[in-house]
DNA sequence: ATCCTAACTTGGACTTTGTCTAAGTCAATA
DNA sequence: TATTGACTTAGACAAAGTCCAAGTTAGGAT
């Protein structure tokens, strides 16, 4: 994640305090916090940092593909920094929590092309759903 | 659809003009309104219902199964009252429009157990996307 | 080292989407 | 046709996100 400021900057990012400390959040596997989650932590570590800032540093990162956006559930939209690694989630239907998941194949592959009405398809998004570990002996 | 509103007065509810004005409004094929959307339409009818009303109506309809609530993008959820056909859906970037889709095999079985975590995995939503013929020609 | 300036940040107002509640209305049964 | 509990309503409220004018600052220029 360190790379990630350097690969910035070389973008002609100006490499803010705010910044740094968006991105030092989102640093790890596993990590799918909402936007109000990143600001809490963020401003544990730098207090005056405003909402508004985090949302547009996550705007960015995700314009660039440093990031990606996750919407799991119908509420807010959780921010993925594992960008660089092709994958899927598994979502706990009972307590929310969030897996990386790699199937097997390409998933665009199991649609064919007399169901894609001309459309360019360029992705898919998998979300699986079920129950995770804890909440199956609940 | 008009077999629904049987359906549903056999599960006990009350057929309300408000309840018979929504499920008319999601009739068809490729319908994915917004709960909006829905009410707008609602209102053409029968200018004095809700937006409550309608916010209930679709979270039974929801629960009972007879609809579905889809989230392509991360502001509204939409309504898709094809629930009795397994489908995936089929996103335009640049304009939003949504088709049905069914892909071939059963996306749950891509996943290997060792990549189920111990989770006990029970269904899969899809999200394929693309430009649709009007978006690639422009 | 310091200055300049466009880029960045801030706080707060505003919008969108959705939930909740108290009071009024009505569908279905008797 | 009377009753009653389920349904509906308007509006307040909440959560998530956007927008803006004013203030601050990173980093190149001097």
């Amino acid at each position: 994640m360190s790379d990630l400021l350097e690969r910035l900057r070389g973008r002609g990012w100006r490499l803010t305090s705010q910044r740094r400390v968006v991105a030092e959040v989102l640093d790890g596997d596993h990590v799918h916090l909402t936007a109000d989650e990143v600001h809490a932590r963020a401003v544990a570590r730098l207090p005056e940092i405003s909402r508004a800032t985090v949302y547009n540093t996550l705007g960015e990162l995700v314009s660039l593909g440093e990031v990606l956006e996750v919407a799991t559930d119908g509420r807010a939209k959780r921010y993925d920094p594992n960008a660089h690694h092709a994958h899927q989630h598994l979502v706990c239907s009972g307590c929310g929590a969030i897996r990386d998941v790699r199937p097997e194949g390409d998933p665009v592959a199991a649609l064919p092309s007399t169901e894609r009405f001309g459309f360019t398809v360029t992705g898919a998004e998998i979300t699986y759903r079920g129950l995770c570990p804890d909440c199956t002996n609940a």
